[in-house]
DNA sequence: CGGCGGTCCTGTCAGC
DNA sequence: TGCTGACAGGACCGCC
């Protein structure tokens, strides 16, 4: 379900739900999702405050009042729901319920459990096994098209599969890769290394530029994600290449084509990305 | 170390 | 209608 867009939308959703609450009941219903939940994973969340709500690469890590913190990505599939009132019935993949001291039920929900959760000391945060090494946040200045031309450099794979590795660039997923390297005008074939300092630079601007106005639309709805709200992202309207095999390029009416990379879709213009 | 393919799991949809 | 296979927003792991 979400990239980078998405789980920033959620982020804001959830900080201005449940920052300043506490947590006073916590249901875990499953022993494990992509990994084992830490043990004493509702003991070590209840009666515990949410200080603030980060986000580094697709985790969602929000920060206890007792100096730790809860770290959440949802995978595929996953959703953080709001409710404002005690719901009456649990959906079938509901698989960890916080109730908070207003009466909300924050809902964390994945059909397909490649998502995870754990809890750290907020002050290790970085020294996380998933986190350690991770690369730039694509949103900041320091990610740039001499940063990116920097990270390429020698790199023999195609440049789809370089900038969704979140070794060297984080949050860009399928979606955004294809869409940034359109808006490029360079071909997802392309050998990372073979990127001229020029095209990093436009590369690099058009992911932030996508990505921003991806959260600005509340992210994409494919199929089931939704903001912590409850609501659908509509970016997906503004798709030009993604999910548009066999239709028209945008710019110049060719067909948009569909190879595989990396055992992903990766929908592009032949004439438009050379 | 870099690069590639397999894998976790469930749901949906197209095609027969 | 029902079965089968392809495919889906992610990312770790092990092998070469």
């Amino acid at each position: 379900m979400p990239e980078l867009p998405e789980v920033e939308t959620i982020c804001r959703g959830l900080s201005g739900a449940i920052i300043g609450r506490k947590f006073i009941k916590v249901q875990n219903f499953r022993e494990n999702l992509r990994f084992p939940f830490p043990v004493n994973f509702v003991k070590n969340l209840e009666d515990r405050k949410v200080e603030a709500i980060t986000r580094r690469a697709k985790y969602i890590l929000i920060h206890l009042d007792n100096g730790t913190t809860l770290m959440v990505h949802l995978g595929m599939s996953g959703r953080m729901v709001v409710h404002n009132a005690l719901r009456n019935s649990r959906d079938k993949h509901d698989h960890v319920i916080f109730h908070d001291d207003m009466g909300k039920e924050i809902v964390f929900n994945d059909p397909r459990r490649f998502g995870m959760m754990d809890i750290v000391n907020s002050s290790a945060i970085n020294e996380h096994k998933l986190i350690k090494d991770l690369g730039l946040e694509p949103l900041l200045d320091s990610f740039n098209g001499q940063a990116l031309h920097e990270m390429l450099k020698g790199r023999k794979v195609p440049v789809k599969l370089a900038i969704m590795n979140a070794n060297l660039v984080v949050g860009v997923g399928n979606i955004y890769a294809c869409e940034s390297l359109f808006s490029s005008g360079i071909s997802p074939l392309r050998l990372a290394g073979s990127l001229s300092l020029e095209e990093c630079n436009t590369l690099a601007s058009e992911i932030k530029k996508v990505l921003l106005e991806a959260i600005k639309a509340g992210g994409s709805t494919l199929k089931d994600y939704v903001a912590s709200s409850g609501e659908a992202g509509y970016f997906q309207h503004n798709f030009k290449v993604y999910g548009r095999e066999g239709q028209p390029c945008v710019t110049c009416d060719d067909e948009i084509k569909r190879i595989v990379q990396g055992g992903r879709s990766t929908f592009y213009c032949g004439n438009c990305q050379g």
